[in-house]
RNA sequence: CGGGGCGUAGCGCAGCUUGGUAGCGCGCACGGUUCGGGACCGUGAGGUCGGAGGUUCGAAUCCUCUCGCCCCGACCA
């Protein structure tokens, strides 16, 4: 037996004036968007060094309730649940070539024996090789493992609080099937089972198609929530349920907008000195002429060659889009020596007519009449350039989509968003079962690959996107279900009575299962009530002396201005309603 | 890795140009007054001025190197 212990409910209950709950009332001058300054101020979490955080209890609680839900859903998907090493021995990774692949990004640890280790970015490599070794049969297939941990990534730029850490916690799941329709099953579902915990979660997102990047495979998607401060720029149709990173979104077609009717000019050679960007060249020539009547050459390294990319000169060609069209891993923009050896000229007057080389254009580019571009002399633009008669290239889609485009599904227009990338989910295919050789015997005997697919929650980047989409001035606005605590019980004033009754309240509350944190500190009202703000407490229910009169207590929620007031008797039941009704 | 900025008390900052031995606000401790939206008065604790080297009688301040953090870009499941 433990005497004097104080007993406290497990989930349930907590005293302020024993938390241990941080707050400062100036903003810390590290942190610029709000979810990191408010994780700060508010007292979830502490920096330890670039990237890397400390979450302190509050910032706890709520970790463990996105985790919570992420697990309640991935079990009921039939997934399970399981632990892998972070610290790695580095043959897997050599075994996949992801050992030279990843570079730098890779945190390699020696230990003392000058073995070479490192922690674990992402775990492919270990869960297949822990299927080869453990899956021999398709009686044990469809498989889907997943775990919840730390990962490591050691970022050329760590940023923005928890959206970009070098450790991080993430959950992800692998599937094997034993054939690539059963892995879209297995991916399918994922798909079905992340809606459902990021609606959860309370969050808007966007489900958007996606680059698959290093990973590899033949689908993917990502899960997009959408806040003005999230890295990635997603275009989105509100007509359609087509999305995209910009990375590899499409822009549809317009119906013939540009005057195709429009007489072709005759080409003419103009001086147009310090004319390198575009908006020089807009300048330059002045009056009616905008950006769109522009062509903006590119010159770009794609492998051993050397190719001009053409786009008209309001929109930002899409490398990726480029790479994938010419069948490269990345593309390059050539350097000013690279396009003065290939072009006799210098940046800002390269164009296409006269280039001796490929030419790829895009679309929007080669409608254009009578455009402006580059001379490929410097300092020279021609006028009146016209596809088809003055130059001739390879049409393809290699412009980034922008906001105002029509989408390429329906044709409505396009919307640009920023996101901030919470899940990933891909099919993999074969491919690194194919590397490691884990294969299994089918319904005939014959040994095959296992199928794979991967899917990734950032889940502590999603702490902070909740509080991206979920804040105010006054502090952080939890949804509900990820709140630290779902009520906070305010006393006011120095007298016995509202500390009692609030204490009793506390009691009842904890006791009817609600997760309750009693601000017993003496401290001034103004106080409590600006911490609770911060805080983010989705109910407050305040303990004064001018309503314990009347017997009631002030019921506030808070993303509501206004407070109601309810009888003390009635005092769980209205904090269960309103939690209820703000549960949606 | 390129460009920019910043390191002085727990937090936010001044002092540096023109060297002379460190200050303000918040927070913290104690006493008193106050008590429904970050109160007030008084007293007090707290600093290797990021680190190393140099110049100088003397360096937070000038010089060199270095480490760390933030922002923009490059990069990035």
């Amino acid at each position: 037996m433990l005497e004097g212990v104080e007993r406290v409910p497990y989930m349930g209950a907590m005293r302020y004036s024993r938390a241990f709950i941080p707050t400062v009332k100036e903003v810390p001058k590290e942190a610029t968007m709000p979810s990191h300054v408010l994780m700060l101020r508010a007292g979830y979490a502490r920096m330890v060094g670039a990237g890397i955080y400390e979450l302190l209890p509050l910032g706890t609680r709520v970790l463990h309730k996105i985790e919570r839900i992420i697990r309640e859903e991935m079990d009921a998907s039939g997934a399970q649940e399981l632990l892998m090493p972070t610290f790695l021995p580095g043959d897997y990774f050599k075994e996949s070539g992801r050992w030279d692949v990843y570079g730098p990004t890779l945190l390699r640890i020696k230990d003392r024996k000058g073995g070479e280790y490192h922690l674990a970015p992402t775990h492919e490599e270990i869960i297949t090789d822990l299927a080869r070794r453990e899956i021999r049969s398709y009686k044990q297939l469809p498989l889907n493992l997943y775990q919840i941990q730390l990962k490591y990534r050691d970022e050329p730029r760590p940023r923005a609080g928890l959206l970009r850490c070098r450790e991080f916690i993430m959950k992800d799941a692998y599937s094997f099937d034993v054939s690539e329709e059963a892995a879209v099953a297995s991916y399918d579902r994922m798909r079905d089972t992340y809606h459902r915990i990021f609606r959860r979660l309370g969050l808007e997102y966007r489900v958007v198609e996606a680059d698959s990047g290093a990973i590899g495979g033949s689908q993917s998607a990502e899960f997009q929530v959408l806040a003005q401060t999230g890295e990635d720029w997603i275009v989105a149709c509100d007509a359609c349920d087509y999305a995209a990173n910009v990375e590899v979104a499409h822009a549809g077609r317009a119906a013939a907008e540009q005057g195709e009717t429009i007489d072709p000019g005759e080409l003419e050679k103009v001086e147009t000195p310090d004319t390198r960007s575009i908006e020089e060249v807009v300048g330059f020539f002045g009056g009616e002429t905008t950006k769109a009547d522009t062509l903006k050459s590119l010159l770009y390294v794609a492998g051993d060659d050397i190719v001009l990319a053409v786009v008209r000169g309001d929109h930002e060609l899409n490398e990726i889009s480029l790479a994938r069209y010419l069948d490269v891993d990345e593309v390059l923009l050539a350097s000013d020596a690279a396009v003065r050896e290939a072009t006799g000229t210098e940046i800002g007057f390269v164009g296409p007519v006269g280039f001796k080389g490929r030419i790829i254009a895009d679309p929007d580019a080669v409608a254009v009449r009578n455009a402006i571009a580059g001379a490929s002399e410097t300092p020279f633009h021609y006028k009146n350039v016209n596809y088809g008669r003055d130059f001739e290239a390879e049409v393809a889609s290699i412009r980034q989509a922008a906001s105002g485009d029509p989408c390429p599904k329906c044709g409505e227009r396009l919307e640009l968003y920023r996101g901030i990338e919470g899940g990933h989910i891909f099919v993999l295919g074969t491919h690194y079962s194919d590397k490691m050789n884990a294969t299994f015997l089918d319904e005939e005997g014959k040994s095959r690959s296992l199928v794979m697919g991967c899917y990734g929650i950032g889940v502590s980047r999603l702490i902070a996107a909740v509080i991206e989409q979920h804040h105010d001035e006054q502090g952080i606005r939890w949804p509900v279900p990820v709140a630290p605590y779902e009520v906070i019980v305010t006393p006011i004033g120095k007298d016995e009575a509202p500390l009692a009754k609030a204490t009793e309240i506390y009691e009842a509350l904890t006791a009817a299962g609600i997760e309750v944190l009693l601000d017993d500190r003496p401290e001034r009202p103004g106080v409590k009530f600006k911490d609770a703000d911060l805080l983010g407490i989705p109910v407050r229910l305040t303990v004064g002396a001018r309503g314990l009169k009347q017997g009631t207590v002030e019921l506030k929620k808070r993303t509501d201005t206004e407070s109601t007031e309810v009888p003390i008797a009635d005092a769980t039941g209205a904090a269960r309603a309103a939690l209820d009704e703000l549960r949606g």
